[in-house]
DNA sequence: AAGTGGTCTAGACCACATA
DNA sequence: ATGTGGTCTAGACCACTTT
């Protein structure tokens, strides 16, 4: 009943591997199994090569040939056990939570993002922002509020506050760039969010910027971002109409 | 002034490794680093030792170590950058998602998890829950509702779908034990999960349970769960109160 | 030039599941 | 007994950052 499906390996795989490409080795491969799992090459259910036989073939190292696998596995695409070899999840997939901001996914999905700014100020922060932030309360932060489009229909309303340094982001800048977007042209790239998600009932000016009933339930998701050094450099506080956002996730039991 | 604080290592660190022990040598030196880490003994910004250093003085190779810090950057505590070195995250710690069931988050939590058994039956799944589970919509499926709640408060309403093979889960099942609980005795263990988490207005009938205003804001989590074969388990569909119930995640930039 | 993490190799031994 | 993934070693070379 729980037999694995028999092996199926497109000839694809057996194309070799690009060394001269500044792209891992690793990452090669796991795309490419990516890639034929999503294309459905690769069903449901398929087992895989044993990692040693599937690295001989591609003249590559059981190590390396591992870790492609292990990036799958994380992903939720693929499962592992000892003693029995590794299968493909038996699950339509779908896109999952990135760091990214919405800007971005918005973006990526071929959406017209546009941007109404409501707030802009340097205000000092309460103890809440501070201690996100790791700042002094009477230091001085960026306050901003955004009312965000999706091809012209209201998504969501995002509260951000920015530390000290970020102060001469101006309003123009924000109305025709996401937030990461422009932290990124300054050379700031964001590698750890912590995020908690919820819901409640809107205000009554949520209420009425994103065309909801009144008090009616909106998604909040409230941000820490950090950057490569491990500074905190934005914390958000936004909320999102639950009829078009929400967000997927995929966990891997460790 | 991005400048990493003087590295600390804790005398706690020259302890040797236990070889003997049957827990992994890289998860024995992460959980050594965490503890650290939650306690304030390396406190945020702090740097840690390069990776080859860190291994001649715990007498490891390096690639153990190093896969010991990766687990903690995946967890979000802990960045690195090329030619800098690794550094604490500045960021105090929340209890993450994971692939648990509400029933042990609470026991975790020290909660008393209790559960009311709302629904009970074998149906014939429509088409969503069929695709969801891997099912034909002619099959029998076990469909159950649940109204959970935590030390006699009501925290949300718990709906699931099973394939076929777990009919035989009696009503007293449920009353005292977790659904997962219940699915680990009978030796099925969830390796991943693909959620879905979004907001919307509560039915009458969930008003009611929850004890919330009619029409008030639920917070809702759809869940499809897959064992070690990655084959579908559980299809979830529930709905928590937002006063008392989040989600926390973190996210790491790959 | 020196120091860091990122990648890769070619083995080894072990634990677990199946036949 | 065989085959699988899980862990571990002792190196190597490279890319990136700072001095």
């Amino acid at each position: 009943m729980a037999t694995p499906t028999e092996q199926i390996l497109p000839s694809k795989f057996f194309m070799d591997v690009d060394r001269s490409n500044a792209i891992p080795l690793y990452f090669q491969i796991s795309s490419r199994i990516e890639s034929a799992i999503q294309s459905g090459a690769l069903p449901p259910g398929t087992r895989l090569e044993n990692e040693i036989a599937l690295g001989e073939r591609l003249g590559l190292s059981r190590p390396t040939v591992r870790r492609a696998i292990q990036e799958l596995v994380d992903k939720g695409l693929l499962v592992r056990r000892r003693g029995i070899g590794t299968q493909v999840v038996q699950g339509r997939l779908s896109r999952k939570v990135e760091l990214t901001s919405l800007h971005d996914d918005l973006t990526s999905l071929k959406k017209q993002p546009t941007t109404e700014l409501l707030l802009h100020e340097l205000i000092r922060p309460d103890a809440r922002v501070a201690r996100a932030l790791s700042v002094a309360t009477n230091d001085t932060v960026l306050h901003l509020k955004r009312l965000r489009f999706s091809d012209g229909v209201p998504l969501g309303v995002l509260e951000n506050h920015l530390p000290p340094g970020f102060a001469n982001i101006t309003p123009e800048d924000l109305e025709s760039h996401g937030l990461y977007q422009i932290l990124r042209a300054r050379g700031v790239t964001m590698r750890v969010a912590h995020q908690r998600i919820g819901a409640r009932a809107a205000s009554a000016e949520e209420s009425k910027l994103l065309e909801i009933p009144n008090r009616g339930a909106v998604l909040t998701m409230d941000r820490t971002a950090f950057n490569n050094s491990g500074l905190p450099i934005e914390f958000g506080r936004h909320c999102y109409r639950p009829d078009l956002y929400s967000f997927e996730t995929t966990l891997v039991d460790k």
